[in-house]
RNA sequence: GCCCGCGUGGUGAAAUGGUAGACACUGGGGACUUAAAAUCCCUUGGCCGUAGGGCCGUGCCGGUUCGAGUCCGGCCGCGGGCACCA
């Protein structure tokens, strides 16, 4: 072989771990363990180059892992569940699971040839009924332990399809597919119980210590605690039988300033009047256009409807606050009632101003007497304000002080009381779909909703389904819904919902410890591999799979699934960026968008000639079609190629944005690397160089370096230093048994990231063994230490000279070296010198 | 709308508060070659200067500090999440 051929060498390596089974975890009581896992993909067909990306990173760690010493588990599943496979019945007709296994089959034969050091005897799809079986034992566990109950809540609803949609499926407020304005419905629905553990999951985040801070305080935004007041304001005159609104109020100090009422169309009251008042039921109706997601809500137009209802002040009874009807009120947190503060929040005055409500102040800045305009007094909560004849007796104080009075003081009267409320939902698992893990449950008029009986587990999908018109097909299966009630054994009717699939990835990481278990986890292997040491996956999923798996975990402690040490899975994480490329659209007969893959547009046009739009780039997704196939580099390249370029330019945690130039770059590198282990291994024996020394000093650095580098993550300055390295040990004159030693070295550091030209090169130098299975280079700390160093002098901050300076050179020598170096003489041109700063080590400020 | 990030040469980027641009890509120049490819060497933030060298420069404005890409405050732009996408 005269150059550099990946096709070749590839395979060998491969099945040279296959043959050794170097990849297998096995519990190993002489070796510390190290569980590493990347999120688990879903199984679309084909892999991008986000999962390269991700699963290279994870295969760094393992294999720098492995090499040090650790019985690695590194194991790699499906999250199988989900709308693509009935989208794809839907539009093909084809059968879901059918759909899925083969999509599954096509990704295992895209990632073996990355040669990642995974254990695939532990592979596993969530749509196995295998795994969705043990997810229903727990279902019914969680059941028997008070985690799981009923009621409802609202959803997307079609009114063309009669169907529920998921939010991606609702498109500027109507439905994809029948394009008429979806509705809010209510349905009855499962719930988790997570707000059982609102207050755990949120003080636990500090114990979270190798996760990055931004994710945890995402989490703790998410689970959002707050300490307000509840509390009643009179009706004056009783609705519905009710003679007081209670509401919830974080601002209690701004009371003063409330000037109206505010309830959700769920309310009540609002329900009450709507019964009788055709223009009240009229407004809640049309409060219920658009989806459900946040997002919609927060940034529809804000609407109000007055009910002529008032309530009297609580603190100033002579005053009355009207009651309105508004849209932006949910009814899921707190009471479904606020009262209206224009003066100090800003979409109260928006409001205020479009239905012409008073503004007043509850407060003003220092010095200043009055700031009703066009933009509510909102000052940060520690900064001190002039409170208005405040109720508390406060005067001068911060909001924060004056919110913890006025609760105290409205406590002590009898008027309101002190609440910690997090806004944290409780999460809803139903979904009115074909495609996921069936809810182990049975309706049967008799009994009531009964948990089905474990030994009938699983609760298998149906396989002969239909998609031809709209609406959960379990529904209308002809047989499946009849099931005999687990408890009286008469006729009963089966549960058609299926579970949220996040419920599956919250709990895969315990089942790669035993896949094959009889029940859901093993006790021996749970306790041996879990935790996972390293977690690695998208910052896309920093609040809802993670904060779903950790109280997950946290209810399969409670139900005898996990030990108490595993309720917080995942001891390290790593947010990896996204990788991003361009939109390319043009636009149908009814201008709705129409995406293009980039490998069908070149230079902005399509093969027909068609000119597209070019979106600016974001994460690539398959609905918008801006994917690049892995597959064409690895083809072109070879796998060491594809994974060190996803490595090597780009800080892991952050966005790349994929170009398609670069990957040559590479593999010249790689080629380069190849041609110099060749080179050295046809070296003379006796050869006797002058460069050994350093060599060594530099095979000594680089292990250092590289080593801290992937330890950290920063695999991109890793691989700097490797470039370095190979840079060095080319030009160098070395003898010939040093060359050979660095190369080795060399091998063994770039092992991690392109393990079969590192197995190729090892082989080459004379390695013993395979250096996947090598033991990891400790570099000797005698060769790193430097005997001078050049320290920058500065005046006034600006660098202008340098000296250089034994290492061990003490300040007060170094000082004098300084003031005596004429570049500093030049530029002090006789000014005396005010400050002298001296950071060993580092640099020289002179202060004149 | 709310929460969280990010912003440095032509490009990807580096820099425990201490020499801004390591390491690469691209471009330019050269060597080798009949020629090209491949390979190797030099060079590559901007402006001024023949040169020694100087000035400017990390999205914008302000602050803290002997010293700020880094810390603080306020903007602008881009991205992620917002509970039924996974």
């Amino acid at each position: 072989m005269s150059r550099y051929e990946p096709s070749v060498i590839e395979p060998k390596w491969r099945e040279a771990w296959d043959k050794a089974g170097v990849f297998a975890a096995k519990a190993d009581p002489t070796r510390p363990k190290y569980y590493v896992l990347e999120m688990f993909p879903y199984p679309s067909g084909r892999i991008h180059m986000g999962h390269v990306r991700n699963y290279t990173m994870g295969d760094v760690v393992a294999r720098t892992k492995a090499a040090q010493g650790h019985a690695v588990l590194h194991p790699m599943g499906w999250d199988a569940f989900g709308m693509p496979a009935e989208n794809a019945a839907m539009e093909r007709g084809v059968n879901p699971a059918d759909w899925t296994y083969q999509n599954i089959a096509d990704m295992r034969a895209q990632m073996k040839p990355l040669g990642l050091s995974i254990d695939w005897s532990r592979e596993f799809a969530t749509c196995d009924a295998e795994y969705y079986g043990k997810q229903q034992a727990m279902f019914i566990d969680m059941m028997a332990h008070g985690l799981v109950y009923r009621k409802a809540a609202v959803v997307n609803w079609d009114p063309v399809d009669m169907t529920v949609l998921a939010n991606e499926q609702v498109i500027d407020g109507r439905g994809w597919r029948s394009g008429s304005p979806v509705e809010r419905r209510e349905l009855t629905q499962w719930f988790f119980k997570i707000t059982d553990y609102s207050a755990e999951l949120l003080a636990a985040l500090d114990g979270l210590t190798d996760w990055p801070d931004k994710v945890r305080l995402m989490q703790a935004n998410w689970i959002g605690k707050s300490r307000g007041i509840e509390m009643d304001f009179p009706m004056a005159a009783p609705v519905a039988g009710q003679t007081v609104l209670t509401c919830y109020s974080t601002r209690p100090d701004t009371l003063r300033a409330a000037t109206f009422m505010a309830i959700a169309p769920e309310h009540p009251i609002a329900r009450a009047l709507a019964e009788t008042d055709p223009a009240v039921a009229a407004f809640c109706e049309e409060c219920r256009r658009g989806g459900t997601s946040e997002a919609a809500i927060e940034t529809a137009e804000k609407l109000g409807l007055d009910t002529g209802l008032s309530v009297c002040h609580p603190i100033y009874p002579d005053q009355t606050l009207p009651i309105w009807i508004g849209n932006f009120v949910l009814m899921e947190y707190g009471t479904g009632a606020v009262f209206g503060c224009p003066g100090h929040d800003q979409r109260d005055l928006d409001f205020a101003r479009k239905y012409h409500l008073p503004v007043v102040n509850a407060f003003h800045l220092p010095g200043e007497t009055n700031s009703i305009g066009t933009e509510a007094l909102v000052p940060a909560k520690d900064v001190t304000v002039s409170y208005d004849s405040h109720f508390t007796g406060l005067t001068l104080t911060t909001a924060h002080d004056a919110i913890e009075a006025s609760i105290d003081w409205m406590e002590a009267r009898g008027l309101g009381k002190g609440q910690v409320k997090y806004r944290l939902r409780d999460w809803g698992i139903s979904r009115q779909r074909y495609w996921g893990c069936p809810i182990p449950v049975v309706h049967c008029a008799a009994c009531g909703v009964v948990p089905e009986r474990k030994e009938n587990l699983p609760v298998r999908l149906p396989v002969d389904v239909t998609f031809d018109v709209p609406g959960n097909p379990l529904d209308r299966h002809p047989t499946w819904r009849h099931a005999a009630c687990p408890h009286c054994g008469g006729d009963a009717r089966r549960e058609t919902d299926t579970m949220d699939t996040f419920v599956d990835s919250s709990w895969y990481y315990a089942r790669f410890t035993a896949p094959h278990a009889t029940e859901p986890t093993d006790a021996a292997e749970v306790d041996y591999w879990m935790n996972v040491d390293q977690y690695i996956g998208g910052v896309e999923h920093a609040i809802l799979h993670l904060l779903y798996s950790r109280f997950f975990a946290r209810a399969m402690h409670k139900t005898g699934h996990l030990p108490v040490k595993a309720i917080e899975p995942f001891n390290a994480l790593f947010t990896q960026g996204m990788v991003t490329h361009e939109i390319y659209q043009t636009r149908d007969g009814a201008g709705r968008p129409v995406y293009h893959l980039p490998e069908d547009v070149t230079d902005g046009h399509l093969a027909d000639g068609t000119a597209v739009e070019v979106i600016a780039s974001a994460k690539m997704s398959k609905s918008k079609k801006n994917v690049v196939d892995p597959m064409n580099i690895i083809a072109a390249f070879g796998a060491d190629t594809a994974r060190w370029f996803v490595l090597s330019d780009s800080p892991p945690e952050r966005d790349v944005e994929w170009t398609a130039s670069g990957a040559e770059a590479t593999f010249k590198h790689l080629s380069r690397v190849w041609a110099l282990s060749v080179r050295i291994a046809e070296m003379p024996d006796g050869h006797i160089g002058t460069d050994d020394i350093a060599l060594n000093r530099a095979a000594a650095r680089a292990t250092a370096e590289i080593s801290q580098g992937i330890n950290s993550f920063a695999f991109n300055k890793a691989i700097a230093r490797l470039y370095d390295f190979t840079n060095t040990l080319g030009r160098a004159n070395g003898s010939t048994a040093v060359m050979r030693a660095s190369m080795r070295t060399l091998a063994q550091l770039m092992q991690p990231m392109t393990p079969h030209l590192a197995e190729e090169v090892w082989a080459a130098m004379g390695g013993a063994g395979l250096v996947t299975q090598a033991a990891w280079p400790v570099p000797d700390p005698a060769l790193l230490v430097d005997d001078t160093v050049t320290l920058p002098i500065q005046i006034n901050g600006k660098r202008r000279a340098e000296i250089s300076v034994p290492t061990d050179m003490s300040a007060a020598e170094v000082e004098m070296l300084a003031l005596a170096n004429e570049d500093v003489i030049r530029f002090l041109a006789g000014q005396p010198v005010k400050k002298l700063i001296v950071v060993p080590g580092r640099i020289i400020n002179v202060v004149a």
